[in-house]
DNA sequence: ATAAATTGGTTGCGTGCGCAATCATTCTCA
DNA sequence: TGAGAATGATTGCGCACGCAACCAATTTAT
């Protein structure tokens, strides 16, 4: 069977999705070295504080970062060398280890989160039209849901 | 001065894009793995086939791999080791080297971009409508420029 | 012409993360 | 209830990549 290849329009919306988006994760990473976190900090701490007692069993954390079980355990170290985050046993299921978010982890996320949304809106919401920003939720909803389809 | 916070469209925009992409990417860099590649081998011989001769100086393909010079020589063991690419010193200037595809790299490249994209259209061009289509390529373009002038 | 600065590339080292193996605890079911 | 399966998390190891330091070759300035 011939290769299907790309249209025009498509290639150019692949090629500009696809070199930009590495590009545009640098800058905004960027811009958190001033608190001290990296991108995976910062998404560690945001997914604590959105849940109940801004705390989360290491398992599913890992699931919601897309991170595997180990790569979480490195990850914490950081966090939990600065403070950020603690542990704590489940008294229900001895194997169970809680992440939870401190008051200083909650401190630095409150401080860096207004920085963090005005470079996304610097980077790239600002410099959309409201067509556009519909048009990628719409879009990246899509794919995200038959990805989740896939598996 | 008050946050600026995302409008709830701006919002969904921005986490679905930002959520989705790395799943995306983990996909198709999962379909390059019957080709031995994975994305960064595949970018690689990409950038190195569209190139003049298949060839261009270390330097140059490093800050279009968006890799630092270092991290260029050791993503290059790998493709040295495969065949997949070779170096070669430039004869006017000693301090330049050329990595150069091999025809066995060609082959592989060959064989690997028909199904490369076979991924790309299922898991994202395939699941948007035009419309989509051409917004994601307008606003990326737009970021990426703003992100060459931003430095 | 030659010392200093620049440029191209590699190496030492540290970090992030995945996979496979392991340990500890809990669950299952005969 | 006791043996095996399943589950939650950590550890050993390897790879990719960035930064800083470095070496080699070339260019610049005097």
């Amino acid at each position: 069977m011939a290769t299907n290849w790309l249209s025009p329009q498509e290639l150019t919306a692949w090629r500009a999705y696809i070199e930009t988006t590495g590009d545009l994760l640098r800058a905004i990473e960027h811009e958190l070295e001033p608190f001290g976190l990296d991108r995976g900090d910062y998404q560690l701490l945001a997914m604590l504080s959105e849940s109940p007692d801004q705390q989360l069993r290491m398992s599913e954390l890992a699931d919601q970062l897309r991170l595997t079980r180990s790569g979480l355990t490195r990850r914490m170290e950081g966090v939990l060398k600065k403070k950020l985050v603690s542990r704590s046993q489940s008294t229900e299921d001895g194997r169970v280890v809680y992440a939870q978010m401190t008051a200083k982890g909650m401190d630095l996320l409150k401080a860096a989160a207004p920085e963090h949304l005005k470079t996304v809106r610097r980077l790239m919401i600002d410099l959309l039209s409201p067509a556009e920003v519909k048009a990628i939720g719409s879009a990246f909803g899509k794919i995200s849901e038959n990805l989740s389809k896939e598996v």
